[in-house]
DNA sequence: CGGTTGACCAAGT
DNA sequence: GACTTGGCCAACC
């Protein structure tokens, strides 16, 4: 599993607890952590070590923008919306309904 | 152990 | 709307 650091771990951890047709940010990430390391965050997934277990594509920016991707914001704005999730000029339509807070 | 980096955030210009 | 500045914190060198 994930030994990397209990950090990444817990990112991973609560990545895979958002639904399909959902995203989150990575401040809601980093917050969940106890922390405000939104850029370690983003880092954890750009080195994402495992894309297939981890719907890295479900993570976006707390402005409801993409953000960034491996393949791409191209890549990842068409898996948000195969998923039901409405994008327009790299921005998500009624982000705030579809993002999801860890709790 | 100090300095740089980064799929970020927020506020100011 | 775009750009700049400061801040945050883990990972890397």
């Amino acid at each position: 599993m994930y030994q990397k650091t209990s950090f990444y771990c817990h990112c991973y951890g609560l990545l895979s607890q958002v639904p399909a047709g959902r995203v989150t940010t990575y401040k809601a990430l980093a917050e969940a952590l106890g922390t405000k390391a939104y850029q370690a965050v983003g880092r954890a997934m750009n080195q994402n070590p495992n894309p297939i277990e981890v719907p890295c594509h479900r993570v976006v920016n707390a402005d409801g923008r993409l953000g960034g991707y491996v393949m791409g914001q191209q890549q990842k704005q068409r898996l948000l919306e195969e998923e039901g999730i409405c994008i327009q000029s790299g921005k998500i339509q009624d982000f705030k309904d579809k993002l999801v807070i860890f709790e």
